[in-house]
DNA sequence: ACCTGAACACCGTTCAAGT
DNA sequence: ACCTGAACACCGTTCAAGT
């Protein structure tokens, strides 16, 4: 039997969700509309609603095609390893896409991304392992995804300006992947105040 | 002299950055239009642009009006207490308008809040003391601003949410009042993870 | 100095009717 | 099962012209 109207699970479900995705690294997030969408695919704009019961429904099924890259399964290592891991491997796909931050973001806040409910679940796991009492779980992992969110947001607003062209070229003396080694840099001494500071209400800090 | 257009200084927008904060608190930031505002201020939406650049300028303005009580100057205690003062002053001040997460987040985001980067500095200063090097300071600022805002944008969203009718009323057997306190003890739970980090690496930890 | 009027170029969403 | 056509009720922004 066929999906369940508004069951964003079909394959023309897939290809708007493809084009959707061609639209964003194109054109960014404010380029992406219902209207656009539909133009570009050759069809009217309220048939989408056959296959999406609103806008917002539509953008975390794209936000989670981008998280698809940061859900692989990692090993299984100590706690610290698997919070570095796993937020390392968001950042990252957050940068793959224009506006990819403000997206996945804004999804994640709107309770429409199932893969970062995923990614929750998993640092909830760590931080139990970590030694915080389960009750708190959950929030300590929300406690990183606001941190990896936030800084990453931020991050990709200032790269997108200055590729934009406004910035001074003199300022980084090196190659642009030497100022995504510095922010990757800053990311990592927040990702470690976090870290750190998990290690000590377990008792255990190194 | 008179001020510079688009400097909104004047008295004009200042009935105007009251109005808005008026319609937010009444019916949210989805309300919150500058064709909206001005009806309600008995004009044209143009002639808004005659005392703001854009509508990101003017969220702006309003933000720093919700700011205004989290900018108190604080007492001069040790570094922990002015950043969970500061904290908390934030999000009570946030959660005292209707959306207030929201908007002071978009607007922090946008560069367009001058008290959120009075915020933001003065936490710098308290990392600062905890031992943190000067470079990472607006880093380590940052992180508690990330984790305040994600946090309240939270709770303020399911408080809002619940408020609209959709709670199970037997769920909180008490007051209002004591489902605050008890989002009031997470929060400060969160806190302390990154306050013991910030210990953790200055190694003076408690 | 400040505001109007009118236009420009769009939005998200619904729904009867078609195939 | 899926899409069209057309409508509904809006948006932010600009700018010549008025007072």
């Amino acid at each position: 039997m066929p999906q369940h109207k508004r069951d964003p699970s079909g394959e023309i479900a897939s290809r708007i969700i493809a084009k959707a995705t061609e639209i964003l690294d194109n054109y960014g997030i404010a380029d992406l509309t219902m209207r656009r969408l539909a133009r570009e695919l050759d069809v009217t704009a309220g048939s989408l609603y056959w296959h999406f019961a609103d806008k917002q429904q539509l953008l975390g099924a794209v936000a989670d095609e981008v998280l698809r890259p940061a859900c692989d399964t990692a090993e299984a290592t100590d706690w610290q390893h698997r919070i570095t891991e796993a937020s390392q491997r968001l950042r990252d796909a957050l940068l793959s896409h224009t506006d990819g931050a403000e997206l996945v973001s804004a999804s994640f806040a709107a309770g429409q991304s199932a893969r970062m409910r995923q990614i929750l679940a998993a640092l909830a796991d760590a931080t139990v392992d970590a030694g915080v009492a389960p009750e708190n779980a959950e929030l300590a992992g929300r406690t990183i995804i606001y941190y990896v969110l936030g800084f990453t947001v931020d991050e990709q607003s200032r790269l997108q300006w200055d590729a934009a062209g406004a910035l001074e070229p003199e300022r980084s003396l090196l190659d642009p992947r030497e100022a995504l080694n510095h922010t990757g840099r800053a990311f990592e001494f927040g990702l470690s105040v976090l870290i750190d500071g998990l290690a000590v209400r377990a008792g255990n800090f190194s």
